[in-house]
DNA sequence: TTTACTGCAAATCTTTTGCATCAAC
DNA sequence: GTTGATGCAAAAGATTTGCAGTAAA
């Protein structure tokens, strides 16, 4: 299953993320070629988290001109984990799940009945955080990996 | 890699652990098989989590004669997990690993640098869940959604 | 003209399934 | 003897790797 938390936006990169996935690549002497695009494209697009076939249905529907393999997929999504610029997410049933980094400082909660992402309270999540790390001394990456779980409506 | 978090103890089952499963199969019209309690001893047996291959290997040295395929490992497992006798978490490196279900609903941190499981005080996985839900009103699911970060030992 | 990037196919790795055989009740 | 359980081999599904060809600087 293919977690994605709301309507798929194909629209291009904006500015910024364009410039901050161009500069490391660049620094690497790396190339920003058009599957890469497509692929951060689809990937900074999700609001949600999203696996790799999902990545490659979501090119081939905005590119269809554009060839895209799913090899190229998973070396991208490598290379943008290496440039720290993609978090991947191995959990439930076998699919990895990638999501944006550097998506907001703030955690979130994903309500499995509903799909929808809400924002953790940033002190809630310093206190989780603070805790763990007191007692386990583990470093929890609240920020990457959002807690599922149920939301009120969903409750019932 | 599979984690193990402490020594091996490969003894028979305590005599009231063998009787719940063996009253599960038999309500059932199932069997306990040489297999079935070689891998029940090894999962009961160990304080932490198992993979499947590990299981195998404990009974391989544990039980010298017996048989033991792979497949009879995952079967009985699948079998353990109808009758709610064992959990399993799919998490981390593509292996998933098990543990009994009656040690109760505790909660996992999984490192993202050795893949590790470790468990989180249970108060503590109490105290977000109770906390998550007085602010957001949301369930948050710590026992079937680890968190994740990174260990003591990776966190250098 | 060098070096990176891609596609294709084949290989990996864990888990599942089909089927014939074996064993428990 | 039924019916359940096992082993073996092969399949399945996600991800990785080898290699030759392609394209970007």
């Amino acid at each position: 299953m293919c977690v994605s938390t709301g309507s798929e936006q194909n629209h291009r990169l904006d500015a910024g993320t364009r410039k901050t996935i161009l500069s490391a690549l660049r620094a690497r002497d790396l190339r920003l070629t058009e599957q890469r695009e497509a692929v951060c494209e689809a990937v900074f697009g999700c609001p949600g988290h999203i696996c790799a076939e999902h990545i490659q249905e979501t090119v081939a529907a905005s590119h269809p001109a554009l060839k895209m393999n799913k090899t190229t997929v998973y070396r991208t999504l490598y290379l943008l984990m290496e440039l720290g610029l993609v978090s991947e997410h191995r959990c439930g049933d076998g699919r990895a799940q990638y999501e944006p980094a550097m998506r907001g400082h703030h955690s979130h909660l994903i309500c499995r009945g509903c799909g929808r992402m809400l924002d953790m309270d940033d002190d809630l999540a310093l206190s989780i955080a603070a805790e763990t790390s007191r007692r386990h001394g583990f470093r929890v990456e609240l920020e990457s990996y959002p807690l599922l779980g149920w939301c009120p409506d969903c409750r019932a």
